[in-house]
DNA sequence: ATGAGTTGGTGATGGAGATCACACATCGCT
DNA sequence: AGCGATGTGTGATCTCCATCACCAACTCAT
């Protein structure tokens, strides 16, 4: 049974970018083995230090995942979508939550306590896989946080690395240079390690270099590149 | 023989402290398995961007684990000792190393290529078990490293953070409250983000506050709730 | 020793961005 | 309407730290 976990590790490496959605055969098993909750926006499903109880999926909606220091500041690691787990690591190896967990928008999460987990972990191989898989990729994922936030150094930069993050991301959609600008100038703040001010700022200087236009809460970028000349400077 | 795989999860958190040799029924397999190899100080294992052919486990000696920015600075994730594998995480995902690994010291490391660490994830439980739980402990360490950076941001918090950290970790010597220095100012300053400058003026700053005292390489800190305020602060 | 390479100390300068302090927009809301 | 709450734009300062530019000390070959 656990022959072929290992097996799959590398197709469902290239098949990541597909995986928002669960494969139907874990969905199914999820389905009767979480409970399955609503939350409105702004609820948190588990705080920084808290000793892990569970793991949190995400089903419909969005969450933030952040961190934050002793003296109140904030840094968004990453925006969750449908599909993804939260606090794999932590419930895996029995520690605390490394990040806060809060919803950014009407989300229905699924919740799989701790011994349940590692009971399915145990009876279903592929389970077992998708852990481990979520863990490495989430690992991988606040790397490049890392390189992004520390070796920029220039605000303008991490910006621009932004944007472009969030063109690669709505790639789906049918015009290919807009974003829907679902976050403040504060969070946005919070996900690059600089002030609200600072923001508004960067996008007053891109707009009057062309580099962007904004439309409402929809960002159009006319030319990518040279979005992306600001990064290499 | 999966079952009692996900068992022992629990246990093998709690005794994580301990766990910087390999437990013996590992270290058996990997010496049949791995191939060991003896490496001078400065050699550099993997680097950042390669594909990830195999991990690399630290039998003894020091390695650095550092990622780079496009414009050449280097930020030190951390220094990893004898027992610990590397790439771990790139290697179960088929991506690419998310850093780069150099001796910091002669060291003896073991190498196990990707088709045969698989291999024995799928043959021993305890395997692919100490490899989801080195993959977490991975992944903590890094949201540690994120906190600390990005919320401090005096260069000083930083600082006194690293070094309250290298006394927890020496705590196991005579004297519990002296480090030995194995790092250049360079390197320390790579390590908290900032210029080699900056760290040396940090040092002149915290001896003249008493906060350390110096003699050779070794650090002796006084004490260490003084250092501990400077954080909070 | 001499000279080259590495590391550590320290001054002077500049600049990027945090912070403070406002003035406007919006958007619900009752 | 009219009111708070929340988000946004922008000026004026001010602080911290990177950077440049040296020099001093130390190691290590030859």
């Amino acid at each position: 049974m656990a022959t072929n976990v290992v097996n799959q590790v590398q197709k469902l490496a290239t098949a990541d970018k597909t995986f928002n959605d669960l494969p139907p055969a874990i969905a199914e098993i999820l389905e009767h083995e979480a409970l399955t909750t609503s939350y409105p926006t702004g609820a948190m499903l588990f705080a920084e230090g808290q000793v892990a109880r569970g793991v949190f999926i995400v089903r419909r909606g969005r969450v933030k995942l952040s961190i934050c220091g002793s003296d109140g500041r904030t840094l968004i690691l990453r925006m969750v979508d449908s599909g993804s787990p939260l606090g794999v690591a932590a419930v895996v190896s029995g520690r605390q939550y490394e990040a806060t967990a809060e919803t950014q928008e009407p989300s229905e999460i699924s919740f799989l306590r701790h011994s349940d987990l590692l009971r399915l972990m145990r009876l279903h191989g592929e389970i077992a896989l998708w852990v481990t898989q979520h863990i490495s990729s989430d690992y991988a994922c606040t790397c490049r946080e890392i390189r992004d936030l520390i070796l920029s150094d220039s605000a303008s930069e991490k910006l621009a690395r932004l944007l472009v993050g969030w063109l690669d991301e709505n790639a789906t959609a049918s015009n290919p240079r807009q974003v829907k600008l679902a976050l403040t100038h504060e969070e946005i703040g919070q996900m690059i390690g600089s002030s609200r001010e600072t923001v508004s700022r960067l996008f007053a200087g891109f707009k009057k270099q062309r580099l962007i236009q904004q439309n409402g809460s929809t960002l159009v970028i006319p030319n990518r590149v040279a979005l992306e000349s600001l990064i290499t400077a």
